[in-house]
DNA sequence: GAGCTAGACTAACCTGTGTTAGCGAAACAT
DNA sequence: ATGTTTCGCTAACACAGGTTAGTCTAGCTC
């Protein structure tokens, strides 16, 4: 396994490199790895006085149940990922997390948090970005049930997990491993199993993707764009440490 | 016209009382009030180098445009919100931010924020208590359009913006003014407007909930939580300066 | 006061997606 | 090896919600 919280780092990496003194503190306000049994409920809804958690390796689900027994799946954290950054600050979890397969997590205390955030103020600003970025992910995930057909929204669904396992090298050449079944994408997406199902035929048959045993392969990546409407979420972001007021002034403070 | 952010100051009060330092830099770091009229775009959707604004009056909504002319509207920021937080730290909008009455603005740069994390960190942690409550709310949101049928939804959705009102005084009794139309408000929940209106009649019908002339009514609260299975916020979020490790470590450090 | 526009509202029809009810294959347990 | 479970897959039917095509009223403009 990879060491403490590289991946998370790696993906930092697209926003800012960090210093050594910054990497230190990071390797040592996480705890022991912990593993997770595939299934096991790291978190549950409404649990209050969370921590926040690095997911090391495996996937998981975030979610929300309904009275009805309804599902919605919020988001599937992969590794390098964090979870419970938001549940951390409103200190009672609004979703449970689970792990969808053997999983490895390390947790940080919230008191560790706040030191981060006061004394390496531009690790606290990356994590912050860190933060925007998935909160900007979950405005596409609404945008995508609110709006888009089934077919868009599942292609819209796999470009987004290619281009977010292409980040951490979990995706080579238009190829990637997912231990997803139908029933969790459909309460991803706002559908029901039988009609993602049909969905992923219908990918299928337009020889755009196939999903078959846990692996995706994306046939055609651009009539998949066109049809999803999606942008890569690196297209409008400039990467410059030097360029911007918010990180040359944090910056300056770090000195 | 309330003093500079007294509304953004009042929600965060829902976390913790600030104290007169912090309140001082929160007047202080503020731009003159910009006047928005109805219908004018603040922010565009991939304009890049963002500030962040605190909306003081009016309301306004943030939404996404597909290709294919479609509209989801993401928020409704009503005063004492905070616009932009994301895309300043994105550097970068991923969603426009349009008045949908005459409204006013403060700008804050985000030099200002960067200081305002290290100098004021209990003020940093109550704007991320503040972007976390947001953040909540949209998962709520990406829930109602996922999961919930149209009329569920549409009560969720005056639930809400009951409770949001509520907080800031602009509600009372059961009855608000509410300034948007069916158009709108299809566009939040994933509806067409047609359908908006016969959700409307039906709650009107169930004598639940009245809209009319820009006026919501709430006839009978419980049973529209019952409807919409809509929990108040406050209900899982404590609050005690005192009681977290987070806040307690926060406070040690601004002095 | 005649036109114009925005917005609420309705009816009739259509369709995308949900529901019910299965089958079959692979993996696992005993 | 024989159940048992899980998961992918399909067909037939039902319905929630979308689409098209309006009407009506209250303001606004000139």
């Amino acid at each position: 396994m990879r060491s403490g919280g590289s991946l998370l780092v790696k993906k930092m990496a697209a926003f800012v490199k960090l210093s050594e003194p910054e990497l230190a503190f990071m390797a040592e306000v996480q705890s022991r790895p912990i593993h997770l049994p595939r299934g096991r409920e790291l978190v549950h809804e409404g649990q209050p006085g969370q921590s926040a958690y690095i997911l090391q390796s495996g996937w998981g689900c975030s979610f929300k149940l309904l009275p009805d027994g309804g599902r919605q799946i919020i988001t599937f954290p992969v590794p390098g990922d964090c979870l419970g950054l938001r549940s951390m600050l409103l200190r009672t979890s609004d979703h449970a997390f689970s792990a969808l397969t053997d999983a490895v997590v390390t947790r940080i205390e919230s008191a560790h948090m706040s030191k981060m955030f006061a004394d390496y103020p531009y690790l606290g600003a990356a994590i912050l970005w860190a933060m925007s970025r998935d909160e900007a992910m979950l405005v596409e995930h609404l945008v995508s049930v609110g709006r888009r057909s089934a077919i868009e929204r599942t292609a819209h669904f796999f470009l987004e997990l290619y281009d977010r396992l292409s980040l951490i090298g979990l995706a080579h050449k238009e190829h990637f491993s997912c231990p997803l079944n139908q029933y969790v994408i459909a309460d991803a997406l706002g559908l029901s199993t039988i009609h993602v199902n049909r969905v992923l035929r219908q990918l299928r048959d337009k020889k755009l993707m196939t999903f078959k045993a846990q692996k995706i392969i994306i046939h055609d990546l651009l009539a998949m764009k066109e049809l999803a409407g999606y942008e890569s979420p690196e297209a409008g972001i400039v990467v410059a440490r030097e360029n911007s007021n918010f990180e040359a002034s944090l910056q300056q403070l770090s000195h």
